[in-house]
DNA sequence: CTCTTAACCTGGACGC
DNA sequence: TGCGTCCAGGTTAAGA
């Protein structure tokens, strides 16, 4: 579900209602999701006061005052805010409940996403090596230029990269590299200052109209208040091999990088 | 270091 | 209807 224009969409949607709200407990209904949950989300929480909501890349974080509980929402995770009496589904792994009577709920059925905990003042690890933000000014493609030199794996991947900028997931690293005219597959060292900066362009524009439209509807993303997204019907390449590029018309082209589909069209990226 | 691959887990779509 | 296979938005750990 989730790539950076959904967890901010989560984000934005989840504010309004943790703002200045006091958590009233914790329940957990199982010890783990992708790694244990530590004993601090139980012993601390109950009783602080919300501070904001933050996110970093595709995590989140819920500030109070001993520190911030950091959830990523994985492949199938998803956060929504609902009256407490809210019946409990599969999945429903945690519960948040707050001192208005309403609960925030994560509920995850692969369970590849996380509630971790990190203490004031610290970063955890997970975020440390993390690339920039790509809507802040340090991501361009002077940046991107300069850090693939030298770089067999493909453009692809090294865009997928955390490492390299964070929250270009695998619908819109193929949406940009169509937008940009590169071949997903092109080692990332034998792209040119040129291209990159329209890469980064790219990235910047598609990314920042997905938050404005309320992410991609897949399957069963639902921003917090139940509102699906509406870019799923823009998608360019992404989910659409065998179909005609709506630029050239002729098929579109799938490439397996790094375990994963990679739809291009073959006459239009090079 | 860089790069590739397998793995984590569940559910939905599809073919027989 | 049922069963097997493949695939899915992310990330890390291990190995080459």
């Amino acid at each position: 579900m989730p790539e950076l224009p959904e967890v901010e969409t989560t984000r934005r949607g989840l504010a309004p209602h943790l703002k200045s709200r006091s958590v009233a407990g914790v329940v957990l209904r199982r010890p783990d999701l992708r790694w244990p949950i530590p004993p601090e989300i139980k012993r601390l929480l109950p009783g602080e006061k919300i501070r904001g909501i933050r996110r970093r890349a595709k995590y989140l974080l819920l500030d109070t005052d001993p520190g911030s509980a950091l959830l990523h929402l994985g492949m199938s995770g998803s956060l929504r805010v609902l009256p407490g009496k809210t019946k409990v589904e599969a999945h429903d792994h945690v519960d948040i409940a707050l001192d208005n009577g309403k609960v925030l709920r994560f509920n995850d059925p692969r369970r590849f996403g996380c509630l971790l905990w990190q203490p004031q003042g610290e970063t955890h690890e997970l975020l440390q090596d993390l690339g920039p933000e790509p809507l802040a000014d340090g991501f361009d493609g002077d940046y991107l230029f300069e850090l693939s030199r030298g770089r067999k794996a493909p453009v692809k991947t090294f865009l997928m990269d955390q490492g390299i900028v964070v929250g270009v997931g695998n619908i819109y690293a193929a949406e940009a590299l169509f937008e940009a005219g590169i071949s997903p597959l092109r080692a990332a060292g034998r792209v040119s200052r040129e291209r990159y900066q329209a890469l980064a362009a790219a990235v910047k524009r598609i990314l920042a109209y997905a938050i404005e439209r309320g992410g991609t509807t897949l399957r069963d993303f639902i921003d917090p208040n139940g509102t699906p997204g509406y870019f799923e019907q823009e998608l360019q390449v992404y989910g659409r091999e065998g179909e005609a590029c709506r630029r050239c018309r002729r098929p579109l082209r799938n490439a397996v990088l790094g375990n994963r589909a990679s739809i291009y069209c073959p006459h239009c990226q090079r």
